[in-house]
Order: C-alpha cells, then sequence, then structure tokens
DNA sequence: GGAGATTACGAGTGATTGCTCGCATTCGTC
DNA sequence: GACGAATGCGAGCAATCACTCGTAATCTCC
C-alpha cells in the first residue's frame, strides 16, 4: 500500500524526532551523527519491518481519523503490535506524524520538480499540468494521510515544520511558473495569483482523493481546466 | 463581535441537541417521558446574554484552536463564566459547536440565495459573483469559525449533520447556476463542474479570511477570477 | 551455546478533560 | 418580604490517552 514501506528514507526516520523539549546546542544535525551523543542504535531486520508497519498502520488510521483524534494505542493495535513496541521505535505521537510527513514532502517535492523545468517556448501549460497533474493525484489516493496531515490545518508542531516550507515552495514555484508564461504581470498580482492558485488545488485534492476510481482521470481534467482558466484570466484583462 | 448574540435563532440554541447517542430501543424507561417531557424552562435575560457570551467565547476559541483541542473550561474561563454554568445552557461540547454551526449554516443559506433567482438574460455570472461573493467574505471573516468547523473535516457528529446538507444545498444551487448559463452542458460534465466549483471556493475561503484587510478586495476579486475563468472552460472545449 | 543487544509485551501511571453535584446567590412574582 | 425558579459556582469524578517500566523472548555474533 505504502509505497514508502520500504525505501532509503525509512533509514533516518527515528533518526532524530525526539524534542519537543528545546534542545539549546546547535539544532541542525538529524542526520550528521553529531560529536558523541546518539549511539546508532543498530537496528535489526524484524525492527525496520515494525517501522514500516507503524507507519503504515499510522497512514491508514490519520487518514481515517485526523491526527488529534487518532490514538497511539489504535497505531500500534493496527499493526498488530503493543503499545511499548511502538514507543520503541518512535519517542511520542508526534514523531509518528512527523516522520510521515517528512516522506510526504520529499515525495511532493519530487512530483512538483518538473514544474521547474519547463520551456514556455516548447511546451504550453496545457501540457505541462497534463503531463504533471496525473501522478500527484496518484500520489495523494495512495497515501491519503498526507492530506489529512497537510491540510486539516491543527497538525502538531513538527509536522507544521515541515508543511509551512513545503507550501512555500509550492508557493514559490506556482509564481516563477506564472512570471514564466506572463512576465508582463505586475509583482504584486503574481503573488496573490500564485497564493490563489494554491489554494484552489489544495480545495480540490481532497475531492479527487475521495472519489471513485473510474471519475479520476474526468476529476483530474477538472482540475487541470480550473487552473487554467484562472491563468487565462490573470493574462487578459 | 458576532452579530448573531442577539437573534431569534438564539431561543431554540438548546432546544435539543443532547443525543450523541443513538437510542434504538426503549432501553431505560426512566426519562422516556415521551410527549409531556420537553418543560418550557423559562430562561432570563441574564440566561440569554449567556449564552450569547458563551457562544462568542466559543466562536473565538474554536476559530483559534480547532474543535478538538478546544477544551469547554477554556470556553467558559473565555466567557468569564464556570464550567458549572457553561452546562446549564449546553448539555455538552457537541451542543456548543452545533449551536454555532446552526447559525452559520443558516447565515450561509441565506447569503448565497442571490444565486438562486439570478435571471441569465439580464445578469451576467461575472456580475452576480461580484455583488455576492463580497457579503460572503465579510462573513466569514467575521465569523472564521464558521470555517474551522465546516471545513477542517473532523467534526463532531452535530455539526456534520448541518455542514452536509448545506454542503448538498451549495452544490445543488452551484448546479442550477451552471445549468442556467450553460444548458447544453452535459449532466455529467455539469455535476462534476459543480462539484470541483465548490471545492477551489472552499479551498480560497481560508486565504481571504486570514489575509490583511487591505488585501482582501484583491484577493475576492481574484476568487471571482478563478471562478469565472473555471465557468468560461466549462463553456468552450 | 553463551553473552549482550534488540525486540516484544501489556498492565500501570500521571495528566488532561468532559462533565456532575451540592450548595449559594439572584431574579421574578405575589 | 417571601417563596420557587433560574442562575452561578468550582471542587471533584470518571474516562481517556500518551507514555513508562519491569520482564521475558529472540536475535546477532563470537
Amino acid at each position: 500500500m505504502l509505497a514508502f514501506v520500504n525505501g532509503p528514507t525509512i533509514g533516518k526516520v527515528t533518526a532524530e524526532t525526539t524534542p519537543p523539549t528545546t534542545e539549546p546546542q546547535p539544532r541542525e544535525p538529524a542526520a550528521v551523527e553529531p560529536a558523541a551523543a546518539e549511539r546508532p542504535r543498530k537496528r535489526q531486520a524484524r525492527g525496520e519491518r515494525r517501522i514500516a508497519q507503524l507507519l503504515d498502520a499510522a497512514g491508514h488510521v490519520f487518514a481515517e481519523s485526523g491526527y488529534a483524534a487518532t490514538t497511539t494505542n489504535a497505531i500500534a493495535a493496527r499493526a498488530g503490535v503493543s503499545p511499548g513496541s511502538l514507543y520503541q521505535y518512535f519517542p511520542n505521537k508526534d514523531a509518528i506524524a512527523a516522520a510521515l510527513a517528512e516522506f510526504y514532502a520529499d515525495s511532493l517535492d519530487e512530483l512538483l520538480a518538473p514544474f521547474a523545468v519547463v520551456d514556455p517556448a516548447a511546451v504550453t501549460l496545457e501540457e505541462a499540468l497534463r503531463v504533471s497533474l496525473g501522478p500527484i493525484v496518484r500520489f495523494h489516493r495512495e497515501n491519503p494521510a498526507c492530506l489529512a496531515l497537510f491540510i486539516g490545518g491543527n497538525a502538531p508542531g513538527h509536522v507544521m515544520d515541515l508543511q509551512a516550507p513545503l507550501m512555500a515552495r509550492t508557493h514559490a514555484r506556482i509564481a516563477a511558473l506564472l512570471a514564466l508564461y506572463a512576465p508582463d504581470l505586475p509583482p504584486t498580482r503574481l503573488e496573490t495569483g500564485a497564493a490563489v492558485t494554491l489554494a484552489a488545488y489544495k480545495g480540490v485534492l481532497p475531492l479527487l482523493v475521495e472519489a471513485d476510481e473510474d471519475q479520476v482521470p474526468a476529476l483530474t481534467r477538472e482540475l487541470g481546466n480550473l487552473l487554467l482558466g484562472y491563468f487565462g484570466r490573470l493574462l487578459q484583462p
């Protein structure tokens, strides 16, 4: 189900999601192995599998109930594991959501990357959208917890730490794309336009995630139409 | 602040928001009293004022923290009232949200009503939107808890009971409007189009609620552009 | 096969929170 | 002013839930 259960991402899942308590020291070294504090904690294959099970279960439960209503015991039960085992791999509930969110943010960055290298002379906006929207939609349908954590506003601190920059990057990407295809647009309007585009896009995604499979192509096309229609209006009057 | 603190709506606030648990069988006839159950419970002016205070406070706290993270004690404290007093007027936390939601749903129904009587021969879609969007935006900015309860997905049962029909009515209104201005649109596409329109609209509203006051006119105009651009695309190809 | 680490368990703990209860105060009405 | 009803209080109850701890099974590597 969850595509990421096997992958290099998993390795650093528990690396340093710990501190809800602030750490006065250099607050960066997620995977850096800073000085001497963190023992590498050799993980057995069984442990890696458990982490994957737990994250997969968490994805399902978060998607069904949202972050706040999800209990750690429910995640453990769904993964077929005792609560104590869950806390062997994650320091707290936040860390579970943060591990998922990190994977989601990385995946979305990758899925949105194509927009950065579009050549307006060779490719129309319509073509670029038609190509890129499909995979994005598929990703969200395969990982519904992504919307549950990122869109459903009141996420915990560590998730917001990932979501806010992701949104900022996406906004910047849209703004850059707009600037490329509409060089004459005043900067103020470009910013506003990017914000509205992003908001509308985020609004329609839940529709696509909840829809029946056979409606997805039509809905994806309509999402493209929505964005293209707005872009058209941004250029003309 | 909250416009509804004085109004006829308040009267039935506590009328029957009680049962979260479904009662299929006459499980315990102790409290049955079927016909003559409801004593009118004469309310003093002081009580009405307290209800208004409590709902106003609840609106603020819900908007700030969302439903789940809001504690009844926080609402009571913000209203300058003890927890016990709160529970004199509302049977439980759900009922507070439901009372707010009922007012919100009624208000939105009223604000969306103009779309039902539009004459496509006399008024363009653009004009209709320009006129109606302003008040809707203003309402949401004055009542941010409306979005917090209705958009932020995981609301309690009684709120959903009001939200789902409201969304259905809004969807139907959009579909009717589309059918009016685009009589040739196939029914399937019309439904999809209405759903996408509603989703995009819901997506952009939070942007308008959080924006600075001076950006509101421009953003409102862009929301109109978004919808009009999509409508244009629905008609042409 | 044995030492040491990792994995697994699940009842229990402490904090939070929705909500209650007994009692005091104020209001409306005569 | 007196009586009942409505209002008001806030300590405390009961349930939930994130998280811990002591202990036992299982793995890795020699």
